[in-house]
DNA sequence: CGATGTATTGAACTCGATCAAACAGTGTGG
DNA sequence: CCACACTGTTTGATCGAGTTCAATACATCG
């Protein structure tokens, strides 16, 4: 169990990149012709990782970032005491390992919720991850900014709101990040456990698992298993958003 | 009260550098001479900012970035009810202005928390900030990943963290960022209010209150007013890294 | 001085954690 | 096909860390 998989180079590498159903949502999307030829020398596509197994580790040496071409993962930091943190959860599209690319080695372990796949862009050098595409400069940092904005929130929610308002904020967030990656904005298919939500979030997983049964008893969503239906958003948001008001349902309302 | 400071473009520009006395934590001090000029020509320097005001807010269009001169600041992002986050505290030699540099406007708001100045490098174009100045890219990302390492770092205080572990993870992480800054690593000035600092690390002020009075009780902080002295290193880092054992004192120890 | 912002301390309360147990899927192997 | 182990989820009951409310102390400054 989680041992990281070899690296196999596809004979049609160039063709690839075509024929990726991430296209449309990978940064690659922004390069010239010229350039994406170069691009492709660089991509390296890995063998499929099975759920639970391990992209990379904190302290690995950096050589490559990662975009993830299908399924979904986890990035969590190490804690002294066995407690991690989930630092967020991606989807197709998405650039994985920039995270400690200035110590040279991760700072955080990612690991498969599902069967996934990513493209691997070697560089020579680390320093030339930046100077290597200069049209992929500015993509590249945008999604760290991007990745910024997120953590600085996640401070916020983790810092100042309640259980109802992580759990809506949860459901909204990962709604909207699964419209970008042009999925369906209302049925969200949460491919990580009640466990994963809950320490991402900061809460006990029966805190994420009572609410998600208010929430459902309200008919603000409706739950089967791993996947999740928002039926009124409005109520969410007001949820999110408000502090007092909005409270979800009573003990029995029969 | 609030107001932003108009400009003032120094004549001794060239000169500022060499006598700045937070040269040797500047990111500039990794310019070659040559590169040095030009960065000048770049730089503005403000006049000094008041406790209280702000060098910039929430939505303002971003068309410089600051390096923190002298003084303190810290950086807070504006919830939609009124209750803020504190997103990090500055100390001179920091790099402030940089997130939301892909949306163009910034996303956090920075006031200072004592009478502080800043250089103001400004930049035609924003995505020339990368570009502009080659020798400072690995320098400008080196400072962005570690705002990164930060913000996730944060994730797992306000995650996972008791109150007793924040408030040694605060001192400890101050000390350590005080002693990079080339100040002294024991003896802790806190330019910020105790809300500030219950409000950086999600607890309310009487939390914190409480907290350093049983650290003091229990010789491991003095307290004085706004200043902090590390007594026993050892006990507070155990503190910090244990999640159970080390306690805090008793209630009545006499 | 009094006035104001900041800090401490005490008492009561509450949200969410923890403990405990049952339940539901999902294999696995006889 | 059923017994089983195993993992993930739900639900109930209890507990406690930290919040909230309230009052007081302290510092600074007009």
């Amino acid at each position: 169990m989680n041992t990281l998989k070899t690296i196999v180079t596809l004979n049609a590498a160039t063709d690839a990149c075509q024929l990726c159903h991430a296209k449309s949502v990978c940064f690659s999307s922004h390069l010239k012709t010229e350039d994406l030829h170069r691009f492709k020398d660089a991509v390296v596509h890995k063998t499929p990782i099975e759920r639970g197994e391990l992209l990379f580790m904190a302290g690995d040496n950096i050589k490559s970032v990662f975009v993830l071409h299908s399924g979904s993962v986890k990035a969590y930091l190490e804690s002294e005491d066995g407690d991690n943190q989930i630092t967020g959860f991606y989807l197709p599209g998405d650039v994985i390992g920039i995270h400690g690319i200035e110590k040279k080695c991760h700072t955080d372990t990612v690991e498969a919720l599902e069967t996934s796949s990513v493209c691997e862009i070697r560089f020579n050098n680390l320093d030339d991850i930046f100077d290597s595409f200069p049209a992929l400069q500015k993509e590249l940092l945008d999604f760290i900014f991007k990745e910024m904005n997120h953590d600085q929130e996640m401070m916020l929610v983790l810092g100042k709101m309640s259980a109802d308002r992580r759990m809506a904020y949860f459901l909204l967030d990962t709604s909207k990040r699964m419209q970008e990656h042009g999925l369906s904005n209302s049925r969200i298919n949460l491919t990580m456990t009640r466990h994963d939500i809950a320490n991402y979030l900061g809460l006990a997983v029966e805190t994420v698992s009572r609410i998600l049964t208010r929430l459902q008893k309200s008919e603000i969503i409706h739950v089967d298993r791993r996947s999740v239906t928002i039926i009124n958003r409005a109520r969410l948001e007001k949820i999110y958003s408000c502090s007092g008001n909005e409270h979800i349902g009573h003990r029995n309302n029969h």
